[in-house]
DNA sequence: TGCAAAATAGCACGACCGTTCGTATTATTT
DNA sequence: AAATAATACGAACGGTCGTGCTATTTTGCA
């Protein structure tokens, strides 16, 4: 079983019900957990290497250095880098499942829930101009190179720009948006955004960046809906970042 | 003399006015010039090679054996890997400046400019679809790792992006963009639209993503100016690509 | 045409990389 | 308690990389 999309951020989950997310499943307490937790903790000490370094940057010697392991005992959790560097997407979407995604379904579905995605995803992104985002990194790396793990951070990042289109979609469904609004424009805008964020922020070390991707964001509701609302502070969201993922019902 | 910002594209031609750009100096004839046409063959091919894998992924060995050369025959010409990625730098910044920003000189300043400039951008980038953009991958690579190459891609970044600034606040001081035009919001506005096209379409080869950044350029547009203008096609430019940087007047 | 200098080739070094393999050391089950 | 499987180690291999030397060729000018 490779590389099978693991990901949630979907709607239909109809197909099948069980294992959505199979991390720590509650039930059956299986075989030895020893291996599972130490490979757990080399995926995030991986995760905050490779956001510094990217994930081409990413090498198994000196992750065994820093996790006081050797290098073919790293190596043997995942069999190759590819593996590690897959594992890597996995867990970086699931961080940003909790923290940007689920938030934002407390929140009313409409205008209201594109605000809160919008919100904490800059949110994540502020923090990351400090660090480096592997799905923006990543997709420097691999645009030209075929395989597996382009492939992952392809359609992780699809997920969640699907995931962002949805609801902007769901907000002129509810007539907050006017009818000639193009949801795809709008998410293209927005992802413009980040995107001049983190590359002038992180840098180019330009000052005033945040807020004029919060401007930008204002801009874009401005031209269409008929409430430009608050201009930039984030609304209600993210506060709770552990709970809602039972059932809650996806976008 | 090592790095010393050997760029154009400034206002202030006033301190040294001697060789602006120092290719191919017309002066002395000196000894053989042999050296530099190869030395010339060998930034060339390395650009090329550079759009695709980025500056990190070029390699000496790669590279000479595309050269029909010898490593060390190649290494001679630039003393040191560093400097090799330098010069690609340059070279890319003065392709730059002849498809994009000098063609659009000669379009009167104000929008006309700024659409200009816009839209020769647009038209690299859009080739840049299927080689890459080394302003991009590059930012990416170096954004954690200080050092010449890293100051020589922003040096070059900055230069560009403020010169499109200075076209935008152009457009305003002609009051062709409403007192309440924050240049340098628009001109980071306009950034987003470039990396989410490059973003977009190199990575996820989502359809369309052309259109939407023209789109998205008209909709900046119409947020100030009175007129919307032509929605997509660019304007009168980049037909003549060899000429008018003998004097040209900056902007 | 000769000659100094520039340009290129050839070779080797040291560093790092991912990966393999045999073995030792744990942890879990019987 | 012994038996067994899961983990981890250490050393080594083949490879690529940038770079430093020393020859050899080529070039341009006297």
């Amino acid at each position: 079983m490779p590389t099978s999309e693991p990901f949630a951020l979907s709607r239909k989950s109809a197909s099948s019900p069980e294992a959505e997310l199979p991390r720590t499943a509650p039930g059956e307490s299986r075989v030895s957990h020893k291996g599972q937790q130490t490979k757990a903790a080399i995926v995030e000490a991986a995760l905050q290497l490779a956001t510094r370094v990217g994930l081409e940057g990413l090498s198994i010697g000196v992750l065994a250095e820093q996790m006081h392991m050797s290098k073919s005992g790293v190596f043997a959790h995942f069999g190759s880098r590819e593996e590690l560097q897959i594992s890597v997407i996995r867990e970086y979407f699931h961080q940003f499942e909790q923290e940007v995604f689920y938030p934002a379904l407390e929140v009313p579905r409409g205008l209201a829930r594109v605000e809160a995605l919008f919100a904490n995803w800059m949110k994540r992104v502020a923090i990351e101009i400090q660090s480096g985002c592997i799905f923006i990194s990543g997709a420097v790396e691999f645009d030209d190179r075929p395989g597996a793990v382009r492939d992952a951070l392809a359609s992780s990042v699809k997920t969640w720009l699907d995931a962002m289109y949805r609801a902007v979609m769901q907000a002129k469904e509810e007539g907050q948006l006017g009818a000639d609004a193009d949801a795809h424009q709008i998410a293209f805008e927005i992802h413009g955004l980040i995107l001049a964020l983190h590359y002038e922020a992180r840098f180019l070390n330009t000052p005033g960046s945040i807020t004029r991707a919060h401007t930008g964001f204002a801009h874009i509701l401005a031209r269409y809906g008929r409430a430009a609302l608050s201009v930039a502070q984030p609304a209600a969201a993210a506060k709770p970042c552990i709970p809602t993922h039972p059932t809650a019902r996806k976008i």
